[in-house]
RNA sequence: GCCCCCGUAGCUCAGUUGGAUAGAGCAGCAGUUUCCUAAACUGUUGGCCGCACGUUCAAAUCGUGUCGGGGGCACCA
């Protein structure tokens, strides 16, 4: 279908330019040629606006110019099957039905690498997500975020980029103090501080620290330990049990609490099926001095100055509302001087495209961080935001409370546990990221066509079978090269071979957009006229030519929602 | 008070970046299997696209205003 695009536009420019040498249209500028598929399959399979865009400059009816366009259109590939022109200036194409089969070879020879298109042409693009605090386990709200970002990553990279995928670890400041003195007051058996965090895996943490110093005195830990826990090991040696003070322990408590939650945030992700090539610890920005370097050079260029004894972004020389603080009048660092000095470290990886999944509650951030990505001399559109909204999440259509504050959410890992990783997957994904998600446990695990997930892996799932089936009965599965898919005469194989060319556009258009919730949709759609078919037609018949141009047929589409399930982080079951 | 997002069928949401008669799922109602998986399929009810102006051949889509819902406006992170 891309290609069709591109072989239409250039037979629609060749007809523009004959009817301007004929004098019949002037055509003072050349007109974008918009090409589109009309969602009424009635109409055709492509259809273009240009007369209509002409009417205003060529002073005629639109309907006059589509004529006069379509008087000089020469099909020399010989793709067009009809051409008309319908309502108020619409051309529509109608294209052969071998098109179609050469979708079908197509997709044969490429394999899980149709749909595959080249926007991106290998651009370094970096998808930041996640981004969690090591001070508690992820809840519902960062799955969203993790399904949008590892989904969204793994559309770039069909689309072309390079892409990388990176958890920034807000490992630095003062949460993580406040996580090593909760974990040291639970080991202690002292209160926890009302700001601190609560919840039955501080204990966990505080737990398993006791068991660490011990082994480590006795010398037999056998956990990895790094710079920072070389440093905190030492210290644990000489801690003196139960007589020790948080000054004294906090070293050590900050380091291991942090390992812990990492290596949990590490399996909830690994076991939601996310994985990251990079991940950039805060505190990294400002052990190696970055953060001083970074806010040195804004000096240098001009937008940082300094006002009542703090140090300030001149971000509305960009457009934000006011300048901000990143010294404050004490000396130490605001939670945007790390962000200048980590958006410089990207910046300076080369990525010509960042995107960073935030939630939404961030959203006042966008401008600040923008002006820190032009200040550094980037274009603004290097950075895009992408808003990740709240998810509800329901039982028995009821939602189930949920307060940070107590430390009582529901966790990631709860979820995938109660209705498996695909399902939640899909769920994320099925709306617009930045709209309200209600996630409905019941439904998410109900096993019928309520249920989007099931429906469309039940698609692929009867499909294999349908393969099997023919394996038995001793059909192979014919080359595309070998069938006759002139043999394939109904409407809904039409349409479905359709909806397969349809796939590339569907992957281009959703990764230009950055919305990875189109392919959901796509697939709902191709299962939907895949059950349709299976259940009305079946596939193999007596008649061995055109039971060999269906199972084609078949097995191209059980590799596009092969392939669209993969993009979207979810399995392919072949039985159910 | 200022800024951002949302407002489309009873519910949850799409709507190909401005196109043709606005779509889907669920819920409701009525049906379908001797047959490759019924985790499926068919039919049907349901709409001042929040409201009002404007931009143009064409607006759910763009602009202004307005109402309603959510969020953000820290020398917090």
């Amino acid at each position: 279908m891309l290609i069709v695009k591109e072989a239409l536009s250039n037979i629609l420019y060749n007809a523009l330019t004959e009817a301007k040498k004929k004098g019949e249209l002037k055509i003072k500028d050349e007109p974008l040629i918009v090409l589109e598929i009309p969602k009424d399959e009635t109409k055709g399979d492509v259809a273009t606006t240009v007369a209509m865009a002409l009417a205003a400059s060529e002073k005629k009816k639109p309907r006059d110019i589509a004529e006069i366009i379509v008087k000089h259109i020469k099909d020399e590939a010989g793709i067009i099957d009809k051409i008309d022109i319908a309502g108020p200036g619409f051309i529509n194409f109608l294209l052969k039905n071998e098109y179609y089969h050469q979708i079908l070879k197509q997709i044969d020879k490429e394999g899980k690498d149709y749909g595959s298109v080249d926007i991106g042409k290998g651009e370094k693009v970096q998808v930041e997500f996640v981004s969690a605090n090591p001070t508690g386990p992820l809840h519902v709200g960062h799955g969203r975020g993790a399904a949008v970002g590892d989904a969204l990553s793994n559309l770039l990279a069909a689309a072309g980029y390079d892409v990388t995928r990176e958890f920034y670890i807000n490992d630095a400041g003062r949460q993580v103090r406040l996580l090593a003195e909760s974990s040291y007051c639970s080991c202690m058996g002292k209160p926890i501080p009302a700001d601190g965090y609560h919840g039955a895996y501080i204990d966990e943490i505080a737990a398993s620290a006791k068991t660490v110093i011990s082994d480590i005195k006795k010398r037999i830990y056998a956990g990895p330990i790094d710079d920072k826990g070389a440093a905190a090991a030492s210290q644990a040696i000489s801690l003196n049990f139960p007589n020790v003070s948080f000054e004294e322990s906090e070293a050590f408590f900050a380091w291991h609490s942090k390992k812990c939650l990492l290596e949990e945030i590490r399996k909830d992700l690994e076991d939601f099926g996310v994985r990251f090539d990079n991940w950039f610890s805060e505190q990294s920005l400002l052990n190696d001095s970055s953060v001083k370097k970074s806010i040195e050079e804004l000096k240098e260029r001009g937008f940082a100055y300094e006002k009542d004894d703090a140090l300030w972004l001149r971000s509305t020389a960009f457009g934000d509302d006011k300048d901000r603080v990143v010294i404050k009048k004490d000396g130490s660092y605001t939670y945007l001087a790390t962000d200048i000095a980590y958006h410089r470290n990207k910046l300076s990886r080369g990525f010509k495209s960042l995107i960073n999944i935030w939630g939404a509650d961030h959203h006042g951030y966008i401008p600040r961080v923008q002006a820190v990505i032009q200040a550094f001399g980037h274009p603004k559109d290097t950075l895009h935001v992408l808003l990740v909204q709240l998810v509800a999440v329901l039982r028995q259509g009821k939602p189930v409370p949920m307060s940070k504050r107590a430390g009582d959410f529901v966790t990631l890992r709860e979820v995938v546990q109660e209705v498996g990783s695909d399902a939640a997957r899909f769920f994320f994904l099925m709306r617009r990221s930045d709209s309200h998600l209600d996630f409905d446990l019941e439904l998410a695990k109900k096993q019928s066509s309520e249920n989007p997930v099931y429906y469309v892996q039940y698609a692929h799932a009867r499909l294999c079978s349908v393969e099997r089936q023919a394996e038995e009965r001793g059909i192979k599965i014919p080359d595309a090269d070998s069938v006759d898919f002139g043999l394939l005469k109904l409407p809904e194989e039409r349409n479905m071979m359709k909806q397969l060319a349809l796939y590339p556009i569907t992957i281009e258009g959703a990764a230009r957009a950055l919305e990875p919730h189109r392919i959901t949709f796509y697939l709902q759609n191709l299962a939907g006229l895949l059950h349709n078919y299976y259940f009305h037609h079946r596939i193999i018949i007596d008649d061995k030519p055109l039971t060999d141009a269906r199972l084609v047929l078949m097995k191209g589409v059980r590799q596009v929602i092969k392939n669209a399930l993969g993009i979207l982080g979810i399995s392919a079951p072949e039985k159910m």
